[in-house]
DNA sequence: TTTTGAGTTGTTCGA
DNA sequence: GTCGAACAACTCAAA
């Protein structure tokens, strides 16, 4: 009887950079590829329709390259300890291999499933395929995890770890037969009512077009990332997000593709990006409750907006609070799945600030609508603009969208590409047009308050209350 | 042990 | 136009 091996997939939709894969073919002649639909499990974080939607086309590649090795995926739904029993009964499986998550609901999931198997007499071994470092593995000189990233980073970076691409297997043996998976299709990862033109027009899920980009990235492009990443107009980010949140290509290897492609601050300043997703990774293992409440236990003590919060979160969230800056970011994420790092900072900002609405609601609306939605990455995010988390942003720096755009839109192509209604406007009012005269306005076919909203909200008075309300929570 | 300096992403004000 | 100061409190590491 040849020893066979259930390689669970997760987060991890890759062949290259994959340690369960290559300890599963050491070990077995047989390696059975699965992957198991169980969204309940991650409650209350189930995935939203951007990210099934990555999520169904990830699978779909990583199905097809399988198939093209030898092997294929096989797909099921329901609990993911039964199934893998089931499979394994079905089998003859003796091993499990995966690769490690670190969401707080599935840490707790994983090491009673790792547990059951073993009980059982399977041989259960789980790896780091998606962090850079164990977040076990580091603590700072009081033997506490870090809390500041400068130094946090400065413990990562004399010894980063690369990924061996001689590693990523060229055949598998084939599916014994007899084992009959779901069809992707049955998952109802896709929508129903078809809204995701825009996110096909804009993504190629899967691990062929993740090493592609980090390819192209990494060698040309990164050259000008320092200057160009805050730009939203541009396309100076890696646009790796979502790759690396499915698993698609994992840190060791941008390492890897960085050090090939040689040094530079183009580099320096990437990897640094990803020491902040690792941070962002660390903190959430050894802070899991910080999804819902403010590291900072001080915060939780916040005076947020007494009233009027729903109809203000649906303004902003549909892209309508008559600040360009802001809606444009809105809608390339309700129209792309993603927004530009610098527009998230101004939009969570007048979420946060001045429209004082509690953090947690705008990190679940970027969770539901983002193809990159990363539990750890979304909760620093948004802790660090409210001001309530590890390294966070002083309570006084509230960003100004006006000022934000010209800095970093200058020409307003970031605005004007989200919201047409703007594109005659002349430069100097396209982050402010409540501030341009009538004329101007008329002669931009501009009508405030119809063709786009008036702004909901006064900034600058706004600006002041946000910082008194913070204020009042200090000592 | 204590002290010191630095720390992703900003804005406003007054000179 | 530009420039520096002020806007906290705390973490971390080096001196």
């Amino acid at each position: 009887m040849p020893a066979t091996a259930l390689l669970w997939f997760r987060r991890d939709l890759r062949l290259a950079d994959n340690p369960a894969l290559v300890r599963a073919l050491q070990v077995c002649e047989r390696v059975i590829p699965v992957y198991i639909h169980a969204p309940d499990e991650e409650a209350p974080w189930e995935q939203g329709a951007a990210s099934r939607w990555w999520l169904h086309h990830s699978l779909a590649a990583l199905d097809s390259t399988l198939r093209g090795l030898g092997s294929g995926l096989v797909i099921t739904a329901g609990e993911s300890l039964a199934e893998l029993q089931r499979l394994a009964g079905l089998t003859g499986a003796t091993h499990c291999f995966w690769n490690r998550l670190y969401d707080p609901a599935l840490v707790p999931r994983d090491t009673r499933i790792k547990q059951a198997l073993r009980a059982e007499g399977m041989r259960c071994e789980s790896f780091n395929a998606g962090l850079l470092f164990e977040p076990w593995e580091l603590s700072s000189g009081n033997r506490e995890p870090y809390r500041v990233f400068t130094p946090f980073w400065r413990r990562c970076q004399p010894e980063l770890p690369a990924s061996d691409p001689h590693l990523t297997p060229g055949a598998l043996p084939p599916l014994p037969r007899g084992i009959d998976g779901l069809s992707l299709q049955a998952l109802g990862l896709l929508p129903r009512l078809r809204w995701d033109a825009g996110l096909a027009a804009a993504w190629h899920p899967g691990e062929a077009a993740a090493l592609a980009r980090a390819k192209a990235f990494l060698r040309t492009e990164a050259a000008d990332y320092p200057e160009r990443r805050d730009r939203p107009g541009e396309t100076g980010t890696s646009r790796l997000s979502p790759h690396l949140h499915f698993g698609e290509i994992g840190p060791r290897q941008l390492v890897s593709i960085a050090r090939q492609a040689g040094d530079g601050k183009g580099s320096d300043a990437f990897l640094r990006e990803l020491g902040w997703r690792e941070f962002a990774h660390h903190l959430l293992y050894h802070f899991p409750h910080t999804p819902q409440a403010p590291l900072d236990e001080r915060f939780a003590g916040l005076p947020w907006r007494a009233e009027g919060t729903e109809a203000l979160l649906g303004t902003w969230q549909r892209g309508r609070t008559g600040i360009p800056l802001v809606d444009a970011g809105m809608r390339e994420l309700w129209e792309t799945g993603w927004m530009h790092n610098r527009a998230r900072m101004v939009a969570a900002s007048l979420l946060t600030k001045n429209l004082r609405i509690p953090w947690q609601l705008g990190a679940r609306w970027f969770w539901d609508t983002l193809v990159d939605a990363d539990l750890a990455n979304n909760t620093l995010g948004w802790q660090w603009t409210a001001g309530c988390g590890a390294d966070a942003a002083p309570y006084f720096r509230v960003f100004n969208p006006v000022r934000q755009g010209e800095r970093f839109d200058p020409d307003g192509t970031y605005v004007r590409r989200w919201c047409p209604e703007l594109g005659a406007l002349p430069r100097t009012y396209i982050h402010q047009p409540w501030a341009a005269p009538a004329h101007i306005l008329g002669a931009s076919g501009l009508s405030l308050g119809r063709d786009y909203p008036a702004p909901i909200v006064d900034l600058a008075e706004s600006r002041r209350e946000a910082l008194a309300a913070w204020e009042s929570i200090r000592g």
